[in-house]
RNA sequence: GCCACCGUAGCUCAAUUGGCAGAGCACCUGAUUUGUAAUCUGGAGGUUACCGGUUCGAUUCCGGUCGGUGGCUCCA
């Protein structure tokens, strides 16, 4: 007897073992037809999969219509769609070897090995749906078998592909006492992978499929490795499904700071100026502006202190930092004074040479600084520091230049020159606790009022195998105790992550996501226990004898590019009030309103507010569509009615309407105090409530 | 950095097998004076990213350089 306990808490008897098809099948011909996996006691597994002791079930399926799929049965539609592209493109390029094939958030990839001088190429995208097509056309059943490791371990070898044979190895290892295979049909006579599973029932289930993009990567992710060939793919239960998916790609794509960033005129990357350096353009820069002032205020109510420091600094502050050489690779190369310069050069002095000279001290340079915490630390070390005057709070909107590899730069998020709302603490170990926390207010301020409420946090804890790490361990546990505590007090969700600490003390990220999918971390704060030894930090304490701080790093928006960047998409361009670059815009209705059109946009100004007339020679329509093209919030439109009664015609960006007129006076308040708040909208619902 | 793809007017994109490089928007003229998402007219704008090769002839084919996109790797 197997009693099979349903999701509902109900159960059902059967004799002897069971598969979840029966199971399914005994509750009705609906969900039988509907089936494509289960999941039993948790654990994703085939509809044929052998349940042979009692269990909780419950039965995934996919059903034709239905807006949404869950994400399990997406699993298994996309897992079973890689196969079936494998297959396709086997039969397309013989000589291809597969390697591994997962599905991943939006669809699936199958990595491949191609022989010298073959390739694949968009172009072939519609061949190989057609292969997969025909393949899905078959609804041929997925089957598996299994073999002993020892016996499978022998297939692979004689099949001769050294990924399959290193992935069943990696399997062995890993602890399986059987490797199994799923044939697209019948195993020895139809394509067959070496796979764990689980899959759909038949290729006729993969309901709509599409090859999506081609890519590269390195077999075990090793750069040093074998290049291959990643094909992208993705499936869905039916058409439907995959036409809603591909337009929401097309949406984001239209979100995406790029391209919205080139629209408003927000910044511009100019290869004459170089790679991954941003020109921040007049509209951005006053974003940017409004931000910056905006976390200033906060973080001088927090008690910091403001300082300013150089870009660049001595190669020796980055010796005792150990910054250089240890990360010469993505430094910006050091600047050479000119007279050791001019000295080399008659020495025939090489590359090679310059470097180990460097390196020793011998040649002396300037760094473009690629953090700002040496230069903080110097600040620090000015002066005689008493525990009565820790903690010391420095804050800069501190310029880094780091040199990303060229294939890593991605609009403003990932770039080669930023500036991160960078600041440093230095503390006693005791108040880290509280310092932490009140790094971590600051992010919940901020991103309260931006409305930012998708994202991760990271807590960084030591690997406690490892021994990479600087400082004491009891320090240690009061430090991730201490960002366990403060991520707990923030009320999101977090995720511990043992070995994502630095090798100087643990930290909490910030991760967002972009608007084509891709996780960016934002703030980052970090302990270090490192840094106040290299540079023997000293601290006088009650007892009159001389201690080390603890400095805390602390980014809480990463840098001003990624996080407007990351704005930018956020909004989709649609800036609240006080950080568009233009509040409002005035469109007088003809020039016979010119004027009056003047002084409705110098009273604007004269309150403060960043406000544009269109005084151009077009009708009404085009103005009021350039506006909402450029998304302004508010636009005022101005005619003989409006001069008469001394009002503006409203309107709010996303409304497609003139909401109504307003005395100028009312609407300059109204405008004045979203701003002042930093509202969202406000002033639309205070003057026309019922909108 | 690696792999693949891409680079045509300020922007978005065309250009049949290699045969005089084109459109819309934006810009500038002129007309029009408009009440809520594109008024009409005319004009200007190009060493087809750059360098070299093949060819009678190259935007198109080949090689290199630079830049972009996606992914991999990296990210103090």
């Amino acid at each position: 007897m197997t009693t099979i306990q349903l999701p509902d808490g109900s159960t059902r008897d059967f004799n002897g073992p069971v598969t979840p098809a029966q199971v399914a099948e005994s509750i009705g011909p609906g969900l039988a037809q509907s089936a494509i996996g289960a999941r039993v006691d948790g654990e994703l597994v085939d509809l044929h999969f052998t349940i042979e002791q009692d269990a909780q079930i419950s039965i995934i399926t996919a059903r034709k219509g239905e807006s949404e799929s869950s994400d399990d049965a997406l699993w298994l539609i996309r897992h079973s769609a890689a196969h079936v592209m494998a297959e396709a493109i086997e039969r397309l390029w013989p000589e291809v070897q597969l390697v591994y094939g997962p599905p991943v958030d939006g669809g699936f990839y199958y990595d491949m090995w191609l022989p010298d001088g073959q390739r694949i190429s968009s172009d072939d995208f519609e061949r190989i749906e057609q292969e997969m097509k025909s393949i899905i056309d078959e609804k041929r059943p997925f089957t598996r078998y299994e073999m002993p490791t020892e016996q499978g371990i022998e297939k692979v070898e004689s099949e001769g592909s050294k990924y399959k044979i290193d992935n069943a190895r990696r399997a062995i290892e890993a602890g399986s006492d059987s490797l199994s295979w799923y044939a697209t049909g019948e195993p020895g006579k139809n394509w067959e992978d070496l796979c764990r599973g689980p899959h759909v029932p038949t290729t006729g289930r993969i309901g709509a499929f599409k090859v999506m993009n081609i890519a590269a990567s390195y077999w075990h992710g090793d750069s040093k490795s074998d290049n291959l060939t990643r094909v992208y793919g993705t499936a869905f239960t039916d058409k439907k499904q995959l036409k809603k998916h591909l337009n929401q790609l097309e949406e984001a794509r239209k979100r995406d700071h790029r391209v919205i960033g080139k629209q408003l005129r927000l910044f511009t990357i100019d290869e004459a100026v170089g790679q991954g350096l941003i020109l921040w353009k007049p509209a951005g820069s006053i974003i940017r502006q409004e931000l910056q002032n905006f976390i200033s205020k906060h973080t001088y109510r927090q008690g910091y202190d403001q300082v300013f420091t150089p870009h660049i600094g001595r190669l020796e502050l980055y010796r005792t930092s150990g910054h250089f050489p240890y990360y010469q690779d993505s430094q910006y190369p050091p600047i050479i004074e000119r007279d050791q310069m001019s000295v080399m050069a008659a020495e025939g002095c090489s590359c090679g040479d310059l470097s180990n000279r460097l390196e020793t001290g011998e040649v002396e340079g300037y760094l473009l600084k690629p953090m700002n915490c040496p230069h903080h630390i110097r600040i620090y070390a000015s002066e005689q520091r008493s525990y009565r005057d820790l903690p010391v709070r420095l804050a800069e909107f501190g310029t880094v230049y780091r040199h990303e590899q060229s294939g890593e730069l991605s609009g403003m998020l990932r770039v080669r020159g930023f500036t991160q709302d960078d600041g440093h603490l230095f503390c006693t170990p005791d108040q880290i606790k509280d310092e932490i926390q009140g790094c971590l207010e600051l992010v919940k301020i901020i991103f309260e009022t931006l409305g930012i409420d998708q994202y991760r946090v990271r807590v960084g804890l030591r690997d406690p195998q490892s021994d990479k790490y600087v400082g004491e361990a009891s320090n240690w546990e009061l430090a991730e105790a201490a960002c366990v505590e403060a991520a707990e007090l923030l009320g999101v969700p977090f995720e511990s992550e043992e070995g994502e600490a630095a090798f100087y003390g643990p930290k909490i990220d910030f991760v967002v996501r972009d608007a084509i999918g891709r996780d960016w971390q934002l703030g980052t704060v970090q302990v270090d226990y490192n840094l106040p030894e290299r540079f023997k930090l000293t601290y006088i304490g009650a007892d009159n004898t001389s201690h080390r701080p603890v400095m805390i790093h602390r980014a809480p928006f990463g840098s001003m590019e990624r996080f407007i960047g990351f704005l930018i998409e956020h909004y989709a361009g649609a800036f609240p009030a006080w950080l568009s670059p233009e509040q409002i815009r005035v469109l007088p209705v003809s020039n016979k309103t010119a004027e009056y059109a003047k002084k409705v946009q110098a009273e604007l100004r004269a309150n403060d507010l960043r406000a544009g007339l269109d005084s151009s020679d077009e009708r009404l329509n085009a103005k009021v569509r350039s506006a909402a093209e450029l998304k302004i919030p508010y636009v005022v439109v101005v005619g003989p009615r409006d001069e008469e009664n001394q009002t503006v015609s409203v309107r709010a960006h996303g409304i497609e309407k003139d909401l109504g007129a307003v005395a100028l006076e009312d609407f300059v308040q109204a405008i004045s105090s979203e701003v002042a708040d930093r509202g969202h909208g406000t002033a639309k619902t205070t003057l026309f409530p019922d909108s």
